[in-house]
RNA sequence: GGCUCGGUAGCUCAGUCGGUAGAGCAGAGGACUGAAAAUCCUUGUGUCGGUGGUUCGAUUCCGCCCCGAGCCA
């Protein structure tokens, strides 16, 4: 008998953390973030990560992973997420993974191909051939190698075409080869997946933009501030390219105003919700819940009491 | 009060030598295999400020009015 886990997934700002601290004080069941913002230490204003009053009494596991300067990634994620499922069941507690990274989510489930992981290296070469020859330049490259692969992307997506030559020069096989070669061995829990949305978008709306502004008034643009003299920090680094922080960025750089970092950390953050309840609309087999429901946390409470 | 420049998509603006209009941003929908809070795709009918006039036809030309900015009094 597979053992149970708990996914909880919503978009920002509809309540996630709230709620699942709320069930950490009902059942014996320990979180872990999904959530590829969280895994940055001291990235806490802008990530709006819990406080450590809350995560005195709810540990999160997978957050403050990693320094601002490294990078996570799916695979990464799926193993210390297996990892750790693992020992939270033999310590007879049950997982509840709780988080809007939805790729994260599927990964865990479905599992990866067999591909060679990023490569630093290759990948700082790969963007001097974009900017010296621009990114047409490597689409026709892939043509050649993987016709598959080039075919199904569009010959803009630079960030996926970067990568299917990455794999490509890295293992010597066309991505849409290994693709075939899925692992599908089965998923060794049984997983109550729960999602979180909202009837209202412009309701939504208004409190991304109340949580933004919150950010602002506690001190992101500090906080980053700070973060630069800490930390050799570029730009183009995954942690930089956060909602918020990308922003607070153009904004200490002098390329945006005060102003547009408010409307445009706000657009970004709409933007990230709508990404995020795409992601949520195609996934089947998970129970819905309205995020702005008044008798949310008894309803979620009722369906995780007969897991 | 006079003169000048503006008033066009939710916002910033382009444009129509007269044949009812289009970009960027925002919004909406979608894709998603080691960067995913990333990356990318699709999507634009709006009394063209109001009102008269000229015209087959006006958002475009002319008159008047309203609103905003500036300059002169």
């Amino acid at each position: 008998m597979k053992p149970t886990a708990i996914f909880l997934m919503g978009p920002t700002a509809s309540g996630k953390t709230q709620l699942a601290v709320e069930l950490t004080q009902r059942f014996p069941v320990e979180i872990i973030s999904v959530d590829s913002a969280l895994v940055f230490r001291d990235m806490n204003i802008g990530t709006a990560k819990p406080d450590a009053d809350t995560l005195a009494r709810a540990p999160h596991h997978l957050i403050d992973l990693i320094s601002p300067t490294e990078a996570y990634s799916a695979a990464a994620f799926r193993q210390d997420a297996l990892r750790l499922m693992t020992e939270i069941t033999a310590r007879g507690n049950t997982p509840l993974l709780v988080g809007g990274t939805m790729l994260y989510f599927k990964v865990l489930r479905d599992g990866l191909s067999p591909l060679p992981p990023a490569n630093a290296q290759l990948r700082a070469e790969l963007n001097a051939e974009i900017a010296k020859f621009g990114i047409e330049h490597l689409h026709r490259q892939l043509m050649k190698v993987d016709a598959e692969t080039a075919t199904r992307l569009a010959p803009t997506d630079t960030q996926r075409i970067q990568r299917a030559i990455e794999v490509f020069r890295l293992s010597g096989q066309p991505m849409s080869v290994l693709f075939r070669q899925q692992n599908d061995s089965e998923f060794p829990f049984i997983i109550k997946e729960l999602s979180l949305y909202s009837t209202d978008r412009a309701l939504l709306h208004q409190r991304i933009a109340n949580r933004f502004a919150q950010m602002l008034k506690q001190g992101l643009v500090e906080e980053l501030r700070a973060l630069r003299q800490c930390y050799e920090l570029q730009s183009n680094f995954t942690s930089m390219r956060c909602v918020g922080y990308r922003q607070a960025w153009q904004f200490l750089e002098g390329e945006i105003t005060a102003t547009d970092l408010y409307e445009q950390g706000v657009a970004a953050t709409r933007q990230l919700a709508k990404r995020q309840l795409t992601w949520l609309r195609g996934m089947s087999g998970t129970i819905e819940f309205d995020c702005l429901a008044t008798d949310l946390l008894s309803q979620v409470v009722a369906t995780v009491e007969d897991v």
